[in-house]
DNA sequence: GGTCGTCAAGGGGTG
DNA sequence: CACCCCTTGACGACC
């Protein structure tokens, strides 16, 4: 099994590139400036081609886009096409995605909420998944990912899953095929998900940091069939972190870096498994905690190293 | 050069 | 209902 490991958005190495600059619906509505917008387009779009270059050169196989991409791309009232003007951008950008086989996702923010009990919200997050769709479609990205979590619990968790389908059915088919469901920290646990996913056959992601967060007791060893299972012949996807510190209050956080001990007994867990798996390594540290996650294991394990994020168990 | 407040369309909890 | 908490990265103000 060939485990490729990935970061998200941004790089504290050129931590000057910013893919995901602002302009705020305030500012906008202010000055009304389509000057600006475009600037701020064009100048995401730069970085996250450098962005991507940087990857291919370190041997990144596995990244994720930042949804900032293009500012106010899903506010109804603010009109604009957000493709033609920036088609030599996406087509520059989409062939070294393609040339390099590197694996691209999305990860819509809490805006995306497919169960809210607000029809508007849930008319946004329509229009937040067809944008984060289209951007892919743009980049010419074939395998599309778009990584979801369950929603709100109003009403309780089985009303709030029962909503979940209802609005997930009523999407149109190609926003259906790109949907994966990630076990959140709090409410939605890798089993709901895992419910969810047997209903309407969509992959689930598990993120681990969440899993000890949020959990029922059970064994990930005893869960994680049911999870690869869920992605068929698609290369599964894993978020891993580790917490801030052990209190109570910060335990669900986010570390700089990752516990390299801890990443050992998850890997100890699946390993065996037939197909490759992407993990994306969420840690405030971006890139570096990657880099200096795969030293440590370098170090501290016999894990066959292909390149710089990649290896073999 | 660090720290703070602000922005955002979210949910949720408290009084 | 008001208010505050959570979350993210960018950015301007301020000392």
């Amino acid at each position: 099994m060939r485990i490729r490991l990935g970061y998200a958005c941004i790089s504290k190495t050129l931590d000057y590139l910013t893919p995901s600059s602002p302009y705020t619906y305030t500012e906008y509505l202010e000055k009304r400036s389509v000057k600006k917008l475009d600037s701020v387009i064009v100048s995401n779009l730069k970085a996250l081609h450098e962005l991507i270059l940087y990857n291919i050169k370190n041997n990144v196989h596995f990244f994720r886009v930042s949804s900032k991409l293009i500012p106010l791309a899903t506010k109804n009232d603010v009109v604009f096409n957000y493709k033609d003007p920036y088609r030599i951008y996406y087509q520059q950008i989409g062939k070294l995605i393609l040339e390099s086989n590197m694996r691209v996702d999305f990860h819509p923010d809490q805006f995306c909420v497919l169960n809210s009990t607000k029809k508007e919200v849930v008319s946004n997050t329509l229009e937040i998944l067809k944008y984060h769709y289209n951007i892919l479609d743009y980049l010419g990205v074939k395998d599309k990912i778009l990584v979801i979590h369950v929603g709100g619990n109003t009403f309780g968790k089985e009303k709030s899953i029962s909503r979940f389908i209802n609005n997930f059915n009523r999407l149109p088919s190609y926003l259906k095929k790109c949907i994966a469901i990630e076990n959140d920290d709090k409410i939605f646990n890798i089993k709901d998900c895992l419910k969810i996913s047997q209903k309407l056959d969509i992959p689930v992601v598990l993120d681990y940091h969440h899993f000890r967060c949020n959990n029922e007791q059970e064994k990930l060893e005893d869960v994680m069939k049911d999870i690869l299972a869920s992605w068929h012949n698609k290369t599964p996807k894993i978020h891993f972190s580790s917490p801030k510190n052990n209190t109570k209050k910060d335990f669900r956080s986010h570390h700089d870096y990752i516990d390299v001990d801890s990443f050992i007994k998850f890997i100890d867990i699946i390993k065996g498994v037939e197909c490759d798996i992407d993990i994306m390594i969420e840690a405030k540290a971006k890139d570096e905690a990657l880099f200096r996650l795969v030293r440590e294991l370098k170090y501290k394990t016999d894990f066959i190293f292909m390149d710089e994020t990649s290896f073999i168990v």
